[in-house]
DNA sequence: AATGAATGAGGATTCATTCAT
DNA sequence: GATGAATGAATCCTCATTCAT
């Protein structure tokens, strides 16, 4: 599953690509250039496409990272995975603008199944403790849950005006 | 505020760019090239940039119809209007890609006050008939109903799953 | 057939791209940058882009170009002929490196058999006549002439040299 | 004029990367990159450029290694070398393209001319049997040599029209 | 000696925009 | 006003070569 473990540098360098280009594309959006990525994570071009052969599989990699990241953390909630998910989605430009679209499928079916399995968890939990009615289905809290990170993404929305949307949304899902 | 009048072909030929930019954008997305609007509209590439002057001054005029065009269709009722802004959010690709953009305000500030104006007026109206509760405050129904048309458009929702989200939308706002 | 004719100022820049890249590829090989024939020619590297989408087409021009030369010019005399491909092709680097290559095939197959065509009725004629013998075949001619045409440019052939090579080669044809 | 001798695995490594290097700019002309020389041969690419600082050195110490083959086998006849020759390079797309480039000249000359030699005395041979006039010299039958290899080569001929096109050619050198 | 990561110049191609016709 | 050719900066990507491990 993972290839040889890579030399110390080339795994910091990885790092440091990855990061990068998370800053650089939660500010410009996905079109932003590689050139200015590799800049930023100081090192040259060449080294940007040696970890990731390709454009779509560096935002490939940004996608997969931030939902391992948004799946592991483990909340015992819907609510409050709901809500980690919109805050994390309003930091981070490209998520958003990735998790629906076409091109960058290479390699995130995983992670996105995963995020899926979360949910469905916290919403069957959700359900038996009566939080959320029971006639409420995934795909609809999944629906949900991405138009309104992107909503907070893409609309700039304050924390406050945040919390009131969700305290809407929430409301909807309840008995 | 307005130029002088334009010739008949010049304004038949501003029509025929709307349209064509708002297809061509529609399916590709605001990423698609000037170039391809101009053969699609039959034109040539220097009369699209006569009319527009720059591509966002096009795709600020293609949101600024789209916006007009829901705005003045007068639904009494804000579930109805809330439902028609998000079924033609899905078949227009920029829009939503547009709505909440930092590139394209040039000329739709206007545009969109009116939505807000309709939007806050058909909010009154329904909780004067208490089909809305009244703490609801008209920059969350806006900022839901934005998110809302955003999901369905690149999250590429079907009719059914669509119609079931806005049902939860729509029992978040219900008393 | 042919598409709409060309402005003037257009038709003008495609001749002195094709002379250019004519010029560049001879001297420097395929391998030759885009940008140089662009530069050669006095334009912008978009306008060679413009006349020729993509670097085989441009490569495929020339090639058919030059063809239509060779094949154009009349020869009455096999021998004639054959010389003068020869000739051709040892100032032309770029025809004998494309003659025989697998990438450049588009648009050029016209060109190649008329060369065919051309060289075939010669081919007969020198048989009617017996300067040739009659069980030499048009692909062994055509061979020849290929193998001749690529030598004399490859190998830097001084005129004299050329000569008496195709001194042997018509010896070879002759009864 | 031999540098010290190697050690036994960098030896070995030298002849496994020419052995690789033989095959793939074989396949993919000399065009193929390093990098995959490198790959096919199992070692590592700086391990390439200690054995052969520049891709040059490595094209020219593959044609020096073929060129030796062919010089060293010892045919007794002209024409049975000539075939050698020309079917050797039907099977190795660099040799041909290297036989007379510019850059390739390092290290090559004696190889090259152990090769005139050969070819001198098989021609000397052949004329006092009798098989080749008198007249023919030896630049005419290395150009028409060299020739006929990069037909062959890049022409893709088949195993048959090559048999024509040598008889063409001997032909032409006989009495 | 070998490894393989990093470098960075170079090259093909696209596209918003300008301007001569 | 319309046309469409020309411009050239910007972008993605490749690959020979260097150098730290």
């Amino acid at each position: 599953m993972s290839s040889k473990p890579l030399r110390a540098d080339a795994r910091r360098n990885r790092a440091r690509i990855l990061d990068a280009a998370g800053e650089v594309f939660a500010e410009r959006g996905a079109a932003a250039s590689t050139e200015e990525v590799a800049a930023r994570a100081g090192v040259a071009i060449g080294t940007v496409f040696r970890h990731f052969p390709t454009k779509q599989d560096l935002l490939g990699a940004i996608l997969k990272d931030l939902l391992a990241d948004l799946t592991s953390a483990g909340d015992a909630d819907l609510f409050a995975f709901f809500t980690r998910v919109v805050t994390a989605a309003a930091e981070k430009k490209v998520v958003v603008e990735l998790l629906a679209q076409e091109g960058v499928t290479v390699g995130v079916e995983g992670p996105v199944a995963a995020l899926g399995d979360t949910l469905g968890g916290l919403l069957a939990t959700a359900k038996e403790v009566g939080t959320v009615r029971a006639e409420v289905r995934l795909d609809e809290v999944l629906a949900l849950l991405t138009a309104t990170a992107q909503g907070a993404l893409r609309g700039g929305w304050s924390a406050d005006l945040r919390d009131r949307v969700l305290a809407l949304v929430f409301a909807g899902l309840a008995p």
